[in-house]
DNA sequence: CTTGACCCTGACGCGACGTCAGGCTGCACT
DNA sequence: AGTGCAGCCTGACGTCGCGTCAGGGTCAAG
């Protein structure tokens, strides 16, 4: 792919990638010839995980040490992303409530005290950007360190997690074969054991995601062709448990 | 107040506030003999306008010409907020939801295609900047006008409002003072004028939202005397009212 | 073989501040 | 009355992430 074609796929400006290109945070893995930039898969992959960080408030630079370091992989970015994303949301609906408290505070001709106003203001920059953001995930220096021992999984302990989840559609599978239907009580503790393996190997989730997760099961195509692979039926099972144990624990 | 206590208090930098004084987006409304800049109650309110503004994305020339203009009150600016609010709460549920999905995906060893993983990037720069935000709210000089003509109510319909407002919360004194329990049909059907009356006159409130105002009322103080001055308890019948009403339309 | 869309590399500009430098002010403490 | 020292002032230059030309090559279609 082209400049011109990157641009309308990612939606950023072909100077954008220019720029991208001069400061070496993203230079296209081939040219032509004639000197056109070609970029290939691996290279949107690196591009779009730019843009979440870009979008989360991160200086280029600093998204170039992140995404150059070779002790963190993909799946670290991602849940490091996702763990920033949960937070701007948690911030983005104090801010709403901000904005409601204040409307219904005027329709009542009752003023807010300044401190009250700001407070959503207040306490993430000097908060999240010095004390959270330099003490949550470290320095980003010693945090790449720090991450390659934690993150020393890749060999034994990666296997471990893959045949955890195996283990889990395994049960699945064999439940479904033995024909208990997916509302019982059985099934709901299969899905809440994948619920909980996700959480303690990939990312935190809580019933709610989980549900959502399993309507993904049956709505997108390639995550039910992963279970009818396994078995047949098995991925509306799957969402059906699923979705039944997060509405259990309400 | 001086620039270090609303540096402090508001959490930007003083050079901040030096930036938006030369600029003249706000320039405090008085200084001391030696040249020290004063701040006053209304200078913070500017502030804080500003600070939501530039928080979602406006450039400061134009923060300056919305709150600059005559024609919107600070109702609009609150409103047109809240709007501007909701739908980046929406853009960073789509984003939490994709990275997510990226994630399962991952763990699956299912591999997205590039559209889908940019597909949350590549709708809203051009459609949210381009269409949305000079279709939605104009190109911000004509938009003026029109508001100017919307907003004409500020004299009579101002009255009407503030009647309606009154007019339900007299109803839910009488409702009060007649024994009507606040989970009653009754009570509930109060409630839900309540809440339809702030969806015409101020802003869009769903169920969920108006349950959240109804929790104010009685953990806020202020908005709890509000009610207690015209009837004592009221505060927290209105709030049971509101939050059973919200459950009912489930 | 021309035309128009697309690509290249400089190079300058800009918005929103950060970061000194050099100097006054205010107040507490001796 | 002197002496700090934190806090305030005004330039002025630097930075980051691009936008925006300028001047010129490239490529598929007609």
């Amino acid at each position: 792919m082209n400049v011109g074609e990157v641009s309308a796929l990612a939606g950023v400006t072909v100077r954008t990638l220019h720029h991208y290109d001069r400061i070496g945070l993203l230079s296209p893995s081939g040219r032509t010839p004639a000197g056109y930039r070609q970029y290939g898969p691996a290279d949107l992959d690196r591009l779009h995980q730019v843009l979440l960080y870009r979008e989360l408030g991160f200086p280029l630079e600093e998204v170039a040490t992140l995404l150059d370091d070779p002790g963190a992989d993909t799946g670290e970015h991602l849940r490091r992303q996702h763990a920033l994303l949960r937070d701007r949301l948690e911030r983005t609906q104090a801010m709403v409530a901000a904005v409601e408290k204040e409307m219904e505070a005027r329709a009542m001709g009752i003023s807010l005290t300044p401190e009250e106003r700001f407070e959503v203001f207040g306490d993430w920059l000097p908060e999240e950007y010095e004390a959270e953001a330099e003490q949550k995930w470290g320095d980003t220096e010693a945090w790449a360190q720090s991450r390659q021992r934690t993150r020393a999984m890749t060999k034994e302990d990666w296997l471990r997690v893959k045949a955890e989840g195996d283990d889990v559609e395994r049960r699945f599978a064999e439940a479904l074969r033995n024909g208990v239907p997916a509302h019982s009580e059985q099934a709901m503790d299969i899905a809440e054991a994948h619920r909980q393996q996700i959480s303690r190997n990939f990312y935190d989730c809580p019933p709610g995601m989980h549900a959502g997760l399993g309507r993904m099961y049956v709505e997108d195509e390639r995550f039910t062709a992963h279970y009818e692979e396994i078995a047949p039926g098995l991925a509306q099972y799957v969402s059906t448990a699923v979705q039944a144990n997060a509405a259990r624990q309400t």
